[in-house]
DNA sequence: ATGGTAGTAAAACTA
């Protein structure tokens, strides 16, 4: 009987065109079956489509001009493709932040989360409303027996291990306890993050580290906002689950890292 | 306690 594994990444590039240098060679390199991209900031007209159609690549996405902005790419046929909530109150970043697709019967939800900008701004309550809206999502189109995937920037470190000088967090959008227990309780449809199944209480694992933090790295100021969520069916099957830093030692380096996790399915 | 950098796209705005 043949082994059959799946392997899937997650990356903010905060601009895909800028980041393509990175991007390219690193899928050459790892033979992911799907990379979820969050931030690609390019209206669809505008989106590099040839670079990955020539590496053999097939690839889905929606963006808005100069923000947003989401993609898969894959090896494989992507069936099944949609766009944002569909639940009658989708505005147009709706659709350039929620991307779904189905890639060798996995259920793939790549999302980027609004990150809330301030307490007290509308944002963060749309942020507390899209977690919820994301829940109603998985009800209503998906099985908790489900091979499937939910990726991407959450903007939400879930647990005080997963930011550095938690303490100083309390108030930031993407550390509040409203924030953390809105997350919960979406992934709490069904979902267990794939990192901590195979790390459990491992400190100083990010996946972001702020541009504007000299050395941020090696000083391990950063934050673990990324995240790969997996059903039951296909955690019992999970392999690893890994911080790449790559993105972050290039010569235009990137904020956001890949994380990748690989699965018996 | 403020600002630090980066991308987009053409002056701010977001993160």
């Amino acid at each position: 009987m043949r082994e059959e594994r799946f392997t899937l990444a997650t990356f903010n590039t905060n601009g895909i065109r800028a980041r393509l240098h990175i991007i390219l060679p690193w899928l050459a390199e790892n033979n992911v079956d799907c990379l979820c991209i969050q931030e690609t900031k390019v209206q669809d007209k505008d989106f590099p489509e040839e670079p990955f159609r020539e590496a053999g690549f097939r690839v889905i996405y929606k963006g808005q001009k100069a923000y947003n902005g989401v993609a898969v790419v894959s090896p494989h046929e992507m069936e099944n493709v949609q766009f944002g909530f569909d639940d009658g109150v989708d505005q147009p970043d709706d659709h350039a932040r929620l991307i779904r697709c189905t890639i060798q019967g996995i259920g793939i939800i790549n999302t980027y989360v609004p990150q809330g900008r301030a307490l007290d701004h509308p944002n963060f309550q749309k942020k507390l409303d899209w977690f919820a809206r994301l829940r109603e999502l998985f009800e209503k189109h998906y099985k908790k027996s489900d091979r499937l995937i939910w990726c991407g920037d959450m903007n939400v470190a879930p647990e005080p291990i997963d930011v550095y000088a938690p303490e100083k967090k309390l108030n930031h959008v993407c550390f509040h306890e409203t924030a953390r227990k809105a997350f919960k309780e979406c992934r709490g449809w069904g979902f267990s993050d794939c990192f901590r199944v195979l790390h459990p209480g491992e400190p100083d694992q990010y996946t972001f580290y702020d541009y504007r933090i000299p050395k941020a790295v090696e000083r391990k100021l950063g934050w673990r906002i990324d995240h790969i969520m997996a059903t039951r069916l296909l955690c019992k099957g999970i392999q690893d689950c890994s911080i790449d830093l790559e993105p972050r030692k290039r010569q235009k380096p990137s904020d956001h890292t890949f994380l990748m996790a690989d699965f018996l399915i």
